[in-house]
DNA sequence: GTTACAGTTTACGTTAACGTCATTTTTCGC
DNA sequence: GCGAAAAATGACGTTAACGTAAACTGTAAC
């Protein structure tokens, strides 16, 4: 039985691969981790590096902010990311906050498809319209501009 | 034939009305027409009065809002539901606007899906690692707090 | 080593999306 | 017709989420 599975030299990130991997600057990057969303370890003269899981961590944080999560938000996400197991109370703790975002998660779901529904009834009526015109009908809406 | 079909006294909601109805303030209401994405009549002594169509608008651009999309991109989509009506030029050119809309949309979902997969992810390890601790195993993580 | 580019910190600037008065009108119940 | 509640308008304030500029340091190629 070997006694250590080798840590398997892993692939490191600069902040500006990150930043143009997801086109975002390195500002946004930064301002992220002043905010308490990603702590990557410093290498030799202070400098930066991430790892594979920083990544996967900007990545979330992105994609919750693609449907308006605000950072502050994420944050408690990624807490629970990030309990880095300690007690099981805090662990069942987590679960139950992660539930609840579950349930989140497929309401944001059913209300795409609301906003699909949306727009597929306004292209209907576009659909509808287009061919009374072609039609040569002419008929007029309510005309109220929101200029 | 009847000459007209009866305009149907429509329900006329009042600024506050709504508000409360979709628990924002009349301020945030007042906003959103300031930037031209609604438009109410004004009834009498210069009161802002809101019908069917306008509740429904204002429906769709909080729900824009919780998908992360700002003011100024809920106004191009409404730009879109919006048309009015006018040449067949301009009809093709909102319906292809839409398809975008859509693809987009169905992008989101997939998203949607990726990001409870990271849930679930992260739950299934929470519940490994309980079972451990429960099992009376003790190990420790790589400890990196993001305070 | 030096030069040029990438990274770090500090600090002030900016923009979107409202909040919060203060003041003036309207509307509504009696 | 009147007082209270609701609405309108205008103006200034606030906060989150970065942008931008300055001044310094580390790093990589030659």
């Amino acid at each position: 039985m070997p006694s250590k599975p080798a840590p398997d030299r892993e692939r490191r990130y600069s902040i500006s691969e990150l930043a143009a991997e997801f086109e975002i600057s390195t500002r946004t990057i930064r301002f992220y981790e002043e905010k308490g969303l990603i702590s990557p370890r410093r290498s030799g003269g202070n400098q930066r590096y991430y790892d594979k899981r920083d990544r996967a961590r900007l990545k979330l944080i992105l994609r919750g902010k693609r449907f308006g999560y605000s950072l502050e938000e994420i944050a408690e996400m990624i807490g629970m990311a990030d309990v880095d197991l300690d007690e099981a109370g805090q662990i069942r703790r987590s679960l139950a906050y992660g539930e609840t975002k579950l349930a989140e998660i497929r309401q944001r779901m059913d209300e795409l498809r609301l906003l699909e529904q949306d727009i597929l009834s306004v292209k209907a009526r576009l659909i509808a319209r287009l061919e009374q015109l072609e039609r040569g009908g002419a008929k007029v809406g309510r005309g109220r501009q929101g200029k």
